[in-house]
DNA sequence: GACAATTCGTTAGCCTGCTAACTATTAGCG
DNA sequence: CGCTAATAGTTAGCAGGCTAACGAATTGTC
């Protein structure tokens, strides 16, 4: 008897949804040499202007030491440049260069595209549906952290 | 002007989402010494009895080269064979040891209360609703390849 | 002002996702 | 029966997720 139904699981699904929707937009960004995760960095610093490591890190919600490896490939492929911060030597500011500005309207016309892929045959309402949903697991996830839940 | 609110999309409440449940997933597992992705074999093995890789990789909807590695730390754990098939020798057959019994009883334990903290405030009928959606973006992803796509 | 605590970014190492390419083997077709 | 196509599993290399640990710098407390 197996106990628990895994692969009806919301973590199956969670799991296979995000992975094959990580590899349409790779797929597509291929052609511009970039990925789904650099495309995210160079949004939100299109979004924000210059941002420090800790804070690009706390958006993306990744661990600062991912974050240095994808921004050392940004910067050898000249997308981005670190500079310190003039008022915190600690810190180290993210700018995106000129040669990332065609490429962000190349990521901007591929999110859309795979967007629609991803959403065809849903309503807005589903959407929004769906959005909320996973923000809901997702801010469950972020309480009670799991030391403390199985110390009971 | 940004053109796109990629942070409010699909694809970034997907993935946040998911690696949060990942993290929630591994850490409670990191006393038994075993990670979210070993714990799907197990489960597969455990559903289905003895699986080709091939099919194995199917299953868990990742590329035969990633399931390699998989498997061989689990050997290299002892908490799965490999036996050569006896009718095609190209392929090799995954069977649990009795080592991973008391292992999978764990992991069942475990994915029960990061279940539990995921969907807790989530009613039947939500967790449902959010399963199914994730089901038809996964689907919509499958379909058309991007290359047919973008080579309109 | 001295010192402890915290923050910032880094390095190392492990895990897991992929593509490309390879060898061994089986299946299918003429 | 011979040959091509397909399948199975592997290796190599790259991308990106994490934890642990470290040094440099700043902040906060006494």
């Amino acid at each position: 008897m197996l106990d628990y139904d895994f692969d009806e699981s919301i973590g199956y699904w969670l799991t296979v949804t995000t992975q094959r929707y990580h590899r349409a937009f790779n797929d597509a960004l291929v052609p511009y040499g970039i990925t789904f995760r650099q495309s995210q960095v160079l949004g939100w610093l299109a979004l924000e202007g210059e941002l420090s490591q800790a804070e690009l890190a706390g958006k993306m919600m990744i661990e600062p030491p991912t974050l240095v490896r994808i921004l050392d490939r940004m910067e050898r492929d000249g997308l981005i440049r670190r500079r310190p911060c003039p008022t915190d030597r600690r810190r180290k500011l993210i700018g995106a260069t000129a040669k990332s500005k065609p490429v962000w309207a190349k990521i901007v016309d591929c999110a859309k595209v795979i967007r629609a892929r991803a959403t065809d045959g849903l309503t807005d309402r589903q959407q929004a549906t769906l959005k909320k949903l996973l923000g809901r697991v997702h801010e469950n996830l972020l309480l009670q952290p799991p030391a403390e839940l199985f110390d009971r």
